[in-house]
DNA sequence: CGGTACTTTGAGAATCGTCAAAGATAGTGG
DNA sequence: CCACTATCTTTGACGATTCTCAAAGTACCG
């Protein structure tokens, strides 16, 4: 009823009355756009779907090639980037499972994707799916919602980007990153410790997403350290010793 | 058939055959959310909306107190802006007719609204929108599209403020705002000259958009007017000289 | 073990912020 | 119409933060 306009499916083996054996073993299927279908309705979306893997590094989408799939991520994270025309960067941000990537009802993307760890992710073309998002207005309503989500933010970003201290920066990052792994690490299944993390930017990604070089960003590290507020081993597992105290530099409001 | 959950209307005087005349009137009936509506199903709408007025200076809504209604901006200005907990503030956006404000299906808004000039707006309880949203895919695809383009310009935003200097930020936003302004007259049928425009804001506000000082602001306003980049008169009314040169310092490649 | 890539640290420079004072504008009341 | 005031803007001098450039230190990989 609600599929009308998804017109040249690519035809695929089908089981009827359960999940695509795809999409059961989806990590993402409990949470992800998905979540709203039932197992017809995916049967239909899962037609148009094709698992894809990037490496850590490799690029997912460019600025200027016109948008020929979206995709939700099923695994790893997804960097997205902005750049100007004399080379300057700035990450806008970070995609964990079960998000979106590409930008709805355009044919352009405005920003960079590539993956930061390891990524797999479920690829749809564009025009069958923004077709199928018209006719299906529960799968419309819940990508609205991470889409919202992502709003939010990017504007807490903003605040960020535009009223923080180097230091302050850094605080916050840690406490989002942190936080962001731990609900991955969870969503999988997998035993987790906030507190404890492997940071898996590199300084530069860092100093991308902060707006700050990255000398700078290793100077707070440094200085966040002789306070004794975070731990590193090997420069890229964090320990975070006292919360409390960055959450106050990270302007969380804890009254 | 989309509108069973909408249930306790406020009852008041309804034509029908025709948009309701405040409807009819509506400076953003052809743009807005409302837009994608037809006439009965605007007259449904209608039954939940009352038309407020803000003077320049007034608080919308505010970051703390939970959401009572949301609103979509007829006339004027409305500025968005976030605070950290020492007083630092972040504009993270503003809204031009026809914008929805407000954070759909959360009872929070993470965020201040207030009126930059004299503002109108179409307000909605949000209960009751919220309901009529999930039951009207036509209204939530418009709304949608809405959040779809702030999420863009949040994200163009972002890297303006991680970035840009100081001047290439004033460069920006005077490129920026006076494209939006333009839009906003040519909607309301009114003679617009693109290079020649109020500049509404005051440094403060200015200063509060870009992450500087209003002395910051203002020396950079000094150094393109030096430049003969732009022209200013009363402090308020921006003659814009050189278009291509601000284009080059705001980033916007042209090859 | 040596090479590569990433990170840390230091010194000096540039940008932007802070504090202070003077200039401009708009509104008010005599 | 003209002071008079309040508010906003501009400019200057100085200081703090962050950036740039350079070099040394550390981890990873074959």
């Amino acid at each position: 009823m609600h599929n009308k306009n998804v017109v040249p499916f690519i035809t695929e083996k089908s089981d009827c009355g359960s999940d695509h054996p795809v999409c059961q073993a989806c990590e993402v299927r409990a949470c992800g756009m998905c979540s709203e279908l039932n197992t017809d309705t995916l049967q239909e979306l899962r037609k148009i779907t094709r698992t894809k893997e990037y490496k850590a590094g490799e690029q997912i989408f460019c600025d200027e090639e016109p948008t020929e799939n979206y995709a939700t991520i099923k695994s790893g994270i997804v960097k997205l980037s902005k750049i100007l025309p004399d080379g300057r960067q700035q990450t806008i941000g970070l995609g964990f499972p079960p998000d979106f990537i590409g930008r709805a009802f355009k044919d352009k993307n405005s920003s960079f994707a590539s993956a930061l760890t390891d990524v797999t992710v479920c690829t749809f073309p564009r025009e069958l799916f923004n077709d199928y998002l018209k006719s299906t207005p529960s799968l419309e309503h819940k990508l609205f919602e991470l889409t919202l989500n992502e709003l939010d933010s990017a504007r807490e970003w903003m605040l960020m980007l535009g009223r923080m201290t180097a230091l302050e920066k850094v605080a916050a990052l840690l406490l989002d990153f942190s936080d962001r792994l731990h609900k991955a690490r969870l969503l999988q299944g997998l035993d987790s410790e906030k507190n404890n993390f492997e940071l898996l930017l590199t300084r530069a990604e860092i100093s991308d997403f902060l707006g700050l070089t990255i000398e700078t960003v290793s100077r707070q590290f440094s200085t966040l350290k002789q306070k004794n507020l975070i731990a590193i081993k090997n420069q890229r597992f964090i320990d975070i010793l006292d919360r409390p105290a960055l959450d106050i530099l990270a302007g969380h409001e804890n009254y």
